[in-house]
DNA sequence: ATTTTATTACGATAAAAATCGTAATAAAAG
DNA sequence: CTTTTATTACGATTTTTATCGTAATAAAAT
């Protein structure tokens, strides 16, 4: 399966992603009880999803008794980029400085975070000069 | 409808939207005309999706003679925000700052834009003091 | 006045995503 | 060994989104 279709996760299948991304290899009954505080959906839901993302490569799995313990097949970092370089275009239209911008204006960040950020910026500066 | 349904649009929708942001208000034929360069549709689907959208209160139409023109009901900052705050929750756990530094990160952005955004940052400074 | 064209209206279908129930069965408990 | 429980497999259904064709008709052209 193509990169482009392995990082096109459908909104829940990218809530079971970030599940694994944060805790590592898990059982479909960790997820759904995960999953299950924050909305009504049944055990069935969840194994199904993880199914066809299964087949669809964006799960590896491995049996352990009767279990499946499963993982992401793909990188959170590489899934974050495609996904930020889909919704920048679509939602910023391509603008990186005014999604960055309005990022850090809507939430508002800490004295700590200007402070990262700036030392970011310097980095980036530095290496753009050579 | 609640400003929640108002700002979710649906992937298609969203091309009709950012259309009419960018050129203000325009008639079906016109929008049709640019998304048919980027993707293969037919007239009767983009009509139709604008009809479904205005029913929802995602657009707003004036009868010109047998034509409608339509425009945006939402403002494009408003929904950008919405679509953002979605966005950074779903796809980096909430972390604005994570999110910022990738996007400098993938989009090498120019002097001028680090330095706009220097700017922007020594801004939140001086009005965080306060 | 008649024909052609542009435009909307409408319903139907297709495609994608999400949800669920039932059945099969291995593992665990009794 | 028998019963209960946990888990997967599978197919079916529902919901949402996207797409399209046909018909009706006003406006424009002839």
């Amino acid at each position: 399966m193509s990169k482009e279709e392995k990082t096109n996760p459908t909104p829940s299948e990218l809530e079971i992603l970030q599940f694994l991304w944060k805790h590592g290899p898990s059982t479909v009954k960790q997820i759904h009880e995960d999953l299950e505080q924050r909305k009504e959906v049944r055990y069935t839901t969840t194994l199904k999803t993880m199914q066809v993302m299964f087949e669809r490569g964006m799960l590896k799995r491995e049996a352990q008794g009767r279990k499946h313990i499963y993982q992401a097949a793909i990188a959170e970092e590489e899934t974050q980029d495609v996904l930020l370089d889909r919704f920048l275009n679509k939602t910023f239209r391509g603008s990186a400085l005014k999604l960055v911008m309005r990022a850090l204006g809507n939430y508002d960040a800490t004295q700590s975070d200007l402070n990262q950020l700036k030392d970011y910026i310097d980095q980036m500066e530095k290496t753009q000069k050579k």
